[in-house]
RNA sequence: GGCGGCUUAGCCAAGUGGUAAGGCGACGGUCUGCAAAACCGUUAUACGGCGGUUCAAAUCCGCCAGCCGCCUCCA
């Protein structure tokens, strides 16, 4: 089955056809370096990652650029704010990006251009579309004329006349046409600026986008994406901007994912509900947080609240304990010579899901029916290694599992002890309990129960209860885990 | 006002013409000293409402209701 992706410039899926067979070139619109990244940012980078994990699995040569906006008005006010020089502030926030990116296990893309490292080109594509027609200089300032160029609007469904008469669009003498936009700024006392052809200033911000793609890129090339919010006016722009200065055809195909909803609320500074990635992984795993992100289709909303991470965190354990228990059975190398459907073709299947539209969700599920498919094994089994499938069988049902959801999804990356650990002690400060404790009243717990004394047994198991720590009886001993913790 | 989208079980969420994936929760059972975990079973004659097309619709069309996004910096 052929990959099909649903494209924002002729709203349906479409076969996806990269321009040179084999080679996928895409582009993502980064982040703007001027605070901390929030849920939101997540979703996005989280998602491109995902399809860049598939694309380069899927066998295509990819090319993969990641832009950071690292000169901007938000980044002069918010410098001149905290009175830091802008420069220092977005080399700041590069550094908390990739904190925060790297906690969540996404991959570098190929190529991370910066704004301030491409005024030459900039300047260049400003320049050809002068020469063209497409722009005109104002006070220092060059403007694209959108009168210019016919096709605008394509991207976002909109109509230059209803734009203006929509009358949102800010007034400003300096332009022919009131949806015209800023490709060059003239630099105001004090702010960053470049030498140019029309004086001293800064590129706008949509203008670096078009430039640095299509340095990377070429004028024409596979996928362009981005929050939905990108769409207009920003994608839109880039069309513009790019077509008519090349006079072919941009990016082929545009996916734009969904909004994150804080608690079914838009997440806006105004309502001060801006949820950083920081903050949440102080709490939730990292792994949560992605399986979270990935279970519900990338085009729709997506409401972050405490039942939801939960929810996502319950999973996530489900599956690494699945892991464990299928690693069991490869060392029990039983007699039987059959699989269960679920544990057949599960990469097939997997990347079926996948190429329809990337449809996370449906790919989630090939992996929980495969976890219940092991555990059921591991239940009947019970030490009767006849109807334990052969290690030579199970062996590459583990691989199979890892190439989906370690290698493309970026879930079950750890040894599923490694996991155990490592959710336990992120919680054990917040619980105010050590390690050492918890042992101890373990051991205790273990002579009652020796001595049948279960009332004794039982008490210590429910004080623990109390203070977060759940234990588990099991075949090889007992275990203990951290309760979950409510999330803000 | 313009453009676009959404509405599936207690909750989250797939499914876009052939008779409802998956997860969480709940209930019953197996296992366990008791639990927990795990497994098994049950949990939507039904997909916002009303019409229409079709042998057949959650899926296509129309109308209505509710919710949401973009049109301004925004992932």
């Amino acid at each position: 089955m052929a990959l099909r992706i649903y494209n924002t410039l002729t709203r349906q899926k479409e076969e996806f056809l990269p321009v040179e067979s084999g080679k996928v070139g895409m582009y993502v619109c980064g982040v703007t370096v001027y605070d901390m990244c929030h849920i939101g940012h997540a979703r996005s980078v989280v998602l491109f990652d995902v399809i860049y994990r598939y694309l380069v699995d899927s066998g295509f040569q990819v090319k993969y650029v990641r832009n950071f906006t690292d000169v901007d008005d938000k980044i002069i006010n918010r410098a001149n704010q905290v009175g830091e020089d802008w420069k220092r502030l977005a080399e700041r926030f590069i550094v908390e990006f990739y904190t925060d990116m790297d906690a969540l296990g996404v991959l570098r893309p190929t190529v991370e251009p910066r704004a301030t490292e491409h005024i030459d080109q900039i300047e260049a594509l400003i320049g050809q579309l002068i020469d063209r027609g497409h722009a005109y200089e104002a006070d220092g300032d060059v403007m694209f004329a959108v009168n210019s160029f016919n096709e605008y609007g394509k991207l976002s469904g909109k109509k230059t006349d209803e734009l203006i008469a929509g009358a949102r669009v800010e007034v400003d003498a300096k332009k022919r046409n009131p949806l015209d936009f800023a490709l060059w700024k003239a630099a105001k006392p004090g702010e960053p600026q470049w030498e140019s052809p029309w004086g001293p200033g800064r590129p706008g911000w949509h203008i670096e986008c078009s430039a640095m793609s299509m340095q990377y890129l070429g004028k024409e090339f596979d996928i362009h994406g981005g929050g939905a919010d990108l769409t207009f006016p920003h994608h839109e722009n880039e069309i513009a901007q790019s077509e008519a200065a090349t006079g072919r055809p941009f990016a082929k195909y545009w996916i734009h994912n969904g909004f994150v909803n804080i608690r079914s609320e838009k997440m806006s500074k105004s309502l001060g509900n801006v949820l950083n990635i920081r903050d949440i992984l102080q709490r939730v795993h990292p792994e949560s947080l992605r399986l979270f992100l990935l279970s519900s289709h990338y085009r729709s909303p997506l409401d972050y609240n405490e039942t939801s991470i939960r929810e996502a965190s319950v999973g996530l354990e489900r599956l690494y304990a699945a892991m464990a228990a299928l690693d069991e059975l490869g060392e029990v190398d039983g007699k039987a010579q059959q699989l269960p459907e679920e544990l057949i073709d599960i990469r097939e299947r997997f990347s079926q899901t996948m190429d329809d539209d990337f449809n996370t969700p449906r790919s989630l599920a090939i992996l929980f029916d495969a976890a219940r498919a092991v555990n059921r094994i591991a239940t009947q089994a019970r030490g009767a290694r006849k109807l334990v499938p052969s290690r030579s069988l199970l062996e590459p049902v583990k691989s199979e599992i890892l190439a989906c959801s370690r290698d493309i999804l970026g879930l079950l990356t750890e040894e599923p002890a490694g996991f155990l650990d490592h959710v336990r002690k992120a919680h054990l400060k917040d619980l105010g309990i050590t390690e050492e404790e918890i042992l101890s009243f373990m051991d205790q717990r273990s002579q009652a129960r020796k001595d049948k004394d279960f009332a004794r047994a039982d008490k210590i198991r429910e004080d623990l209860a109390e203070r977060g720590i759940l234990l588990e009886d099991g075949p090889k001993g007992t275990i203990w885990k951290v309760k979950e913790l409510q999330q803000s």
